[in-house]
DNA sequence: ACGAGGATGTCA
DNA sequence: GACATCCTCGTA
């Protein structure tokens, strides 16, 4: 049997949360909902730091219903509903008190493809399955009322299976959609895998 | 190929 | 009013 398991609560409470999404490509995220496994490899993510980055929604320690659950201590799903239409699953990482999350953007389909094309209204496997981060929670079932599932219980968690992603495959670049973030827009904190068709479409606006 | 516009609910 | 987005439909 291949290596399976789900990553420890100690690769979440890490206290930088750039290198956790860097080393988040090339993981495995699930969910499994009424019996059904739904997920894959994630391909891109990115950082948002509740210290000094002002596209993170906890910027300058701001505390509000939204951002409560990012101040958790790592390993908790915080999920927020954006445009009124889509959830966006981040994962919340540091020590309770520090409200760092990683975004997770897109992942390469490889559990429950039938269900996620019903989810997603699609009848062929196609990067609109689940390349950006709006797909990837239709795709899995994810959605607002999951904000705060721990990523140690069994209904949404990240697995290291083993595959080794070369360090010259990750690449980095600005956020998306974050202009709003002045400066710390051009920071360098979303990750992708170089070459992978289930990488998002979308591009940096400033 | 590409761009414009719309959907829709919650936040600050 | 803005939003860590995506889809559809127009023009090319």
């Amino acid at each position: 049997m291949a290596v399976q398991q789900k990553l420890p609560e100690s690769f979440y409470t890490g206290p930088d949360v750039v290198s956790i999404a860097h080393s988040l490509i090339g993981k495995y995220f699930f969910s499994c909902f009424d019996g059904v496994l739904t997920g894959g490899m994630i391909v891109e993510t990115e950082a948002y730091s509740g210290l000094n980055d002002a596209a993170c929604h906890a910027h300058l320690g701001r505390r509000t219903k939204r951002t409560q659950i990012m101040y958790a201590q790592g390993g908790v799903a915080y999920v927020y509903l954006i445009y009124g239409i889509y959830s966006l699953f981040n994962i919340v990482t540091n020590v309770e008190g520090t409200a760092d999350a990683v975004l997770i953007r897109a992942i390469e389909p490889t559990e429950g493809l039938e269900e996620m094309k019903l989810r997603r209204g699609l009848t062929k496997i196609e990067p609109r399955l689940t390349a950006g981060p709006g797909l990837v929670t239709q795709a899995l079932g994810i959605s607002t009322q999951h904000n705060g599932t721990s990523l140690s219980d069994s209904q949404i968690w990240l697995e290291d299976r083993g595959t080794q992603v070369p360090e010259e495959d990750i690449v980095s670049g600005p956020r998306v959609g974050v202009a709003y973030a002045g400066a710390d827009a051009l920071l360098p904190w979303r990750f992708s895998l170089k070459g992978s068709k289930w990488v998002s479409k979308a591009n940096p606006k400033y």
